[in-house]
DNA sequence: CGCGAGTATATCGGTGTCCGATATAGCGAC
DNA sequence: GTCGCTATATCGGACACCGATATACTCGCG
C-alpha cells in the first residue's frame, strides 16, 4: 500500500518546510527560524501554525520527540516522514517542470 | 504595491493547476481534464472545488468570463492572474532547490 | 532594581479552502 | 429507455492556517 505515503500528500507550504528543516533534529522555535531562512523570508510560521503542525505531524507518525533538554522539545523525521517529504519533492518537481513551460510561452507570447 | 500580487501567494495545489490550466481559455469540464493531464493523474479535481474555485478566482480578479456559448463558460487568466501565476512559480523554484539539496542528504547519508 | 527584548512553548477561535455527495440536464449509443 | 458522458452548480463537513494571546525564563542596560 503506497497510500500510506499518499494519504499525506499534497503538503502545504508551510507544513513542507517544517518537515525540511526537521532533517536535522530541531525544537519548535528553531524550526521556525530555519523555515524563515529555507524559505528566504516568503514562509513565516507564528506559534499557532508552529505547534499545531507539530500535534497532527506526530500523531500522523511523520515526526517524533527525539529529546527534551530544559525547556527545549526537539523533533526529527521518522522513517514515513522521510518518504512522505521525497514524495512531495516529486510533486514539487512535476508542478514546476509544468510552470516552466507555461512561464516560456507567456512571456514569449506577450500580453496577447 | 507588490502586495497586491503577494496577498493571493501561496496558491494550493488545486489552485495553482487550475490557474496554469487556464493559461489557456478553456471550460469549467475542459479544466477538470486538463489539470489531471497536466499533474499526471496526481490531482483529480471534483465540480466542488472547481466552481468553488472559480467563484473564488473571478471574485479576486485572477481569472475572467472570455465567453459563454451553449453551456460552456469559459474562463482565462487575467493580467493579475498571470503576474500571481509566475509569482508562485517562483515559490515553487525556491522549494524545489531546498528540497533537492535535501534529498541529496538524506539519500547520501542513508538512514544512519 | 526594573524593564524591554529575545527565547521558548502552548491554546483558542476565526476564516478560508478543499472535496465528497448530491442535483440538474442534455446528448448519443445500444 | 437507460446507461454513461458532458457540463454546471450547491451544500456541508473536515481540516489547516495563522493572528492574538498567554506564560515564563534569561540577559543586559540604564
Amino acid at each position: 500500500m503506497a497510500d500510506r505515503i499518499a494519504r499525506h500528500l499534497p503538503l502545504t507550504e508551510p507544513t513542507y518546510y517544517i518537515l525540511l528543516a526537521l532533517t536535522e533534529p530541531l525544537h519548535g522555535y528553531a524550526v521556525m527560524q530555519k523555515v524563515e531562512q529555507l524559505s528566504h523570508g516568503a514562509v513565516i510560521v507564528g506559534p499557532g501554525t508552529l505547534y499545531g503542525a507539530f500535534s497532527t505531524l506526530e500523531r500522523d507518525g511523520l515526526i517524533v520527540k527525539v529529546a527534551e533538554v530544559e525547556r527545549r522539545k526537539s523533533y526529527a523525521l521518522t522513517a514515513l516522514g522521510r518518504q512522505v517529504l521525497l514524495a512531495q519533492i516529486g510533486r514539487l518537481q512535476v508542478m514546476v517542470r509544468r510552470g516552466g513551460e507555461v512561464a516560456a510561452r507567456l512571456k514569449a507570447t506577450g500580453t496577447r
